[in-house]
DNA sequence: ATTCTTTATCGTAATATTGCAATATTAAAA
DNA sequence: TTTTAATATTGCAATATTACGATAAAGAAT
């Protein structure tokens, strides 16, 4: 087939793999670092941080956009993104999530 | 194109692209959860835990093998699979340094 | 008004992912 | 040894992703 069968999984499962595939991608994570890296949000540029055309990365920034790991508003004739805290930290609680279900486990194995 | 310049990225960006790509599907996050949820490691029965044939099953335990998130052995004719742990760590990691520099950044936009 | 600059969208080619039936493999059980 | 049970691999069809040239859109600058 091909389409991912996301209607047989939670929601919960659904999100986290929707979060997780947005950042499947180098270009995507080197956007949410640049993101970090500079003092504000960026108004432009990220296109010379990268080495894809200008179409390329503004697809990127879309599925950014469209996970919901960034935002952008618009700023005169640029767009300036910037990071989506909220979502990041759904992410994180899963990690979080995760670590706690290794401690109660502690390793009865491998 | 469609092959993406993986090349152009960091060891980092790449590292982090592919844990997350991993677990960018939600049988893969659902799986992990299992593997989380279940007292030892599993040994069998993960096929039945999911809405998905068992080659389906078996390509995403590859997958998630492949990038390091989980490590199995073989017992008896079964396969033992566990979560990696020290994998998990540097994505979290990630997610840390993530926050480190949100809180640098004081939100002064958007 | 025209040009410049920046970002988005369309169209399309190359490649990757997803899913499963069929089949292979491997070791335990009978 | 033959059967049974569990997991892996192969092969293939359907769909998704990635990348970019060409082009559009829209505000800024001249």
């Amino acid at each position: 087939m091909g389409a991912s069968k996301s209607e047989h999984f939670s929601e919960k499962q659904n999100l986290i793999a929707s979060l997780a595939k947005a950042l499947g991608h180098p270009a995507r994570v080197a956007i949410i670092e640049y993101l970090l890296k500079v003092d504000t949000c960026i108004c432009g540029d990220i296109v010379n941080e990268l080495p894809l055309a200008q179409p390329t990365v503004s697809q990127h920034l879309r599925e950014l956009k469209s996970a919901g790991l960034i935002k952008g508003s618009i700023e005169g004739n640029a767009i300036c993104y910037c990071i989506e805290e909220s979502t990041l930290d759904v992410f994180k609680q899963f990690f979080t999530h995760v670590e706690f279900g290794l401690d109660e486990k502690k390793k009865r194995c491998c």
